[in-house]
Order: C-alpha cells, then sequence, then structure tokens
DNA sequence: AAATGCGTTTGATAAATATCAAATACGCTG
DNA sequence: CAGCGTATTTGATATTTATCAAACGCATTT
C-alpha cells in the first residue's frame, strides 16, 4: 500500500480514532485492489465476506428488478460500503460496480467484527456510520415520496454542486441512463427534464450541466435541510 | 414498572444479550410513559433526547411535505424507534406519532450512547438494529423505484398477513388515508388499487381485508426476497 | 468526406397517478 | 332508529411518467 494511501485511509471517519493495535490488525488483513470501468464487485444475494473501502475512483449501488436497473446510491472516495450487510452478518440486498478506474480496500468481514467488539471507539464510529447510512438513505424514501422526478433532479444537481465546491457546473461522469436510473426515471424522460431546467438558470453540455442561475434553480427545486442537506 | 413489562423488554433483542449492570443504568434513567391515539411523540427537526422504546401500542413515523403527510414506516411493540437519531446525535429526520393507546419507554440519549461505549455487548446489538434498519429503508426504497402502488399493496397486505400468522385475514388498524400514505399514494387511487386487488384472491370488508387465494394474490404480487422478506 | 455505431434527444402515444367533485357508506349521537 | 358528520368510494379529468419509434449528434473508422 502506498504511504498516501495509508494517509488517507487513516483519515477516514472511520478509522481516524481507533487504535492503532486495532487498525494495524485491520490493514494487515486487507487486500488493496485495482478494478477498471465497469466492473461488478457484488452482486445482490452474496454473503458479505469483505468490507470494500473506495479509496480512489467511483461506484455504484444498484438493484436490476424485471431487467431494469435501479440505483441505489454513489459512493465517492473515500467511503466505506455495504457496511450493514458485513455487520449483521447477512446477504448483500444490491449489487455494486465501479463507474470508473478504482482502488478499493477490501477487509475481510469476520476481521471487522472482531476489531468492532476489541475496540470500542472503532465500535462506536461504525455504529455512526450505519446511522448515517441509514438517515441518507431515509432522505432519498422522503425524495421519492414528495418529489416528481424533474423536481429529484434540480435537487440533485444542487447537491453535486455542493459537493464539488466548484459551483457552477458538474460533469457527470457517466452516460444519462445511468443518471437515470439514480433519479428514478427513464433515459427519454431524463433528457425531457434536463430540458426542462433549462428554464431554470441551468445549461446542458452534453455531460456537463452549468448552473447559470442557483437561485433560480433553488427555487424550482426548493431543497430541505432533511432531504438534501447530507450533514443533517 | 410492571414486572411483565420488565421482562418484554429483557426479551428485547436490543436487550437481552447486554450486562445486567448496564440494563439496570438504562432503565433506571428511563420513563414508562402512556399515550393515547393520536400524541405527536417526536417533530421532524426536533433534537434526539430520548431513544424511544414501543412496548405496547402502535407508532408511525411519517414525514410532511407541502401540506401532505408521507409515512416511512410503522412500529410494532416491542422495538425501538429513531435509534439512529440518538446514536448519531443529530436531529430527527422525521416525525412520530401513535395510532393507538400506547406505552412507551423514554431512555436519555446520553445514556444509551455511555451505556454503548461501557457494554461491548450493547455496542453490538445496537449495531446490528442499525443496519437492520438500514436494510429495511433500503428495501422500502427498492419496492417504490421498482413497483407500482397497486404491487406495492399487494406486497404490503402479503407482509402484514405473514406476520399476524392468523393468515388469510388483516386488520388495518388506521384509517385509508393513512395506509395510503405508507404506501405512497393517495386515499383516493389506494381504493381503487384495493377494488382491483378484488381480482387476485382479495376481498375487502371495511378495515378487515380477507386474503381467499394466497397464492393468486402472490402471483400479482410477485414478493421479492430481498425487498419483502425481513429476515434478509 | 462518407459510413458506421452508439448514445442521446425528440415525438407520439399509452399507462399510471393525482386532483377535484360528487355520491355513497358508515359510525356515532341524540 | 333517524339524523348527522366523517370516512370512503366512485367518476371525470388533468398531470406525470413510461414506452415505443424515429431522428439526431457526435466520434471513430474506412
Amino acid at each position: 500500500m502506498r504511504p498516501h494511501e495509508l494517509t488517507q485511509l487513516t483519515a477516514l471517519p472511520l478509522f481516524s480514532e481507533m487504535e492503532e493495535e486495532s487498525l494495524a490488525s485491520l490493514l494487515d488483513a486487507a487486500l488493496l485492489q485495482q478494478f477498471p470501468t465497469g466492473v461488478i464487485l457484488i452482486r445482490e444475494g452474496d454473503h458479505a465476506d469483505f468490507l470494500h473501502v473506495l479509496v480512489e475512483g467511483l461506484v455504484e449501488i444498484f438493484t436490476e428488478q424485471n431487467g431494469v436497473e435501479w440505483g441505489i446510491s454513489l459512493v465517492n472516495p473515500v467511503s466505506t460500503f455495504i457496511l450493514a450487510a458485513v455487520v449483521s452478518d447477512q446477504p448483500y440486498l444490491n449489487s455494486a460496480r465501479t463507474l470508473a478506474n478504482s482502488r478499493i480496500l477490501l477487509i475481510p468481514a469476520q476481521r471487522v467484527r472482531a476489531i468492532f467488539d476489541r475496540d470500542v471507539a472503532f465500535a462506536r464510529i461504525v455504529a455512526r456510520e450505519l446511522a448515517l447510512a441509514y438517515r441518507s438513505s431515509v432522505k432519498k424514501l422522503k425524495g421519492y415520496m414528495a418529489r416528481s422526478s424533474v423536481e429529484r433532479l434540480a435537487n440533485w444537481i444542487l447537491a453535486e454542486a455542493r459537493k464539488d465546491a466548484a459551483q457552477g457546473n458538474i460533469v457527470v461522469p457517466f452516460d444519462r441512463g445511468t443518471l437515470a436510473s439514480h433519479i428514478g426515471t427513464t433515459r427519454e424522460n431524463l433528457s425531457r427534464s434536463l430540458a426542462l431546467l433549462t428554464d431554470h438558470g441551468v445549461r446542458i453540455r452534453g455531460r456537463e450541466i452549468v448552473i447559470d442561475a442557483k437561485d433560480q434553480l433553488e427555487a424550482f427545486a426548493r431543497p430541505q435541510r432533511f432531504i438534501d442537506d447530507p450533514t443533517s
């Protein structure tokens, strides 16, 4: 493992406060692997053998129903995924694939559970991570129940712009079909929704989305603290 | 606290394996309160001061958006709710109200966090509870993305029938509007959906739903392990 | 530059869902 | 049991979303 990667890992909320000994034990059993774009990492129904930590790249969590794929969440570095399956020792509810070249740390699930029992600080942080994951899932559910697909899209764009900090434009790092599956609509309707947002402060340049008038987009999207604020 | 209630509490997965001393400390600080139907227990945005344990009765978790209420989940005894807000020490994402006379145990959030740090068994179980809560939220999300409202209703009926074990008929313990908000539709369309299910092995008798042909209903609903099986 | 292939958009239509209005059913009170 | 108020269902219509088909744009190849 490269030195700066180790630094990134120890900086992860999940690992930051734990005992050195425990961290060493986790990383000792871990494998760091590189995957190209489009690789299926996890299949719905498989047993959770490894906790995954995305060190670099991009991963999507998705499910396939009747031949159609639906996006559950997008994972950015540096963060873990499928922690819940590892903690509850149950099969994965969803599949996962890389959407870019990715480096992923694989930690044996048993080891994670063992350290959990030994290191209170780690246990606390795992619980907090799970709580936050749960909350973000509930927020997504709220978005689905109360909003139209255009509104979901508008709020997704605002959320992306917020995290890029580059403010003003974002570049979607995957195709329209994938974006549609995460917004909860079809490719065709996503296209129409994007066209519609053109009247609300947004310009579409292929995969780039330029926000010309953030206030106008916000007036349309009406973001809410307990749905769209990731820190709440 | 009545003796048989104490028994119920210690039988809760959340409390079953923990040290006696820790359990005593939790219950020592706890308040057992009785609430009539329709009482708001928790308001979205409030800070999480107490872990709630529903000992008896029925509670719904819901959110209000633009004057319309949407059901997030239904809580049956004996189980906890808003554990995630307590663990992450954050404001509630949703509101909660009683849907029946209910007895609820209120445990100060600080105390829960303190015991978490002291008792590994409790910590493990809290993490598992959170993981399960997270997974059930993801399952609900999957249901929303991949199913029509009639299908959601059909699967909800099957799930209720499964847990009642009385198999064959269920009695919905609240009004149509509330049910609609949990299925993710309107009162009017819920009514039509119920009428439609009449062709698929179900009879509607006011608040009672009689399942005449479970196989027929299942053929229509097509329940899935990783959406509808609460143990997965 | 023409041809090919793939992703995306646009158009037309169908299906699902929501909304508004009215009728009906139901439970409760007097 | 009649009358009243509320909950529920039914009907008509509008809106949203999905589906199928075709056109377009764009990059790469020949």
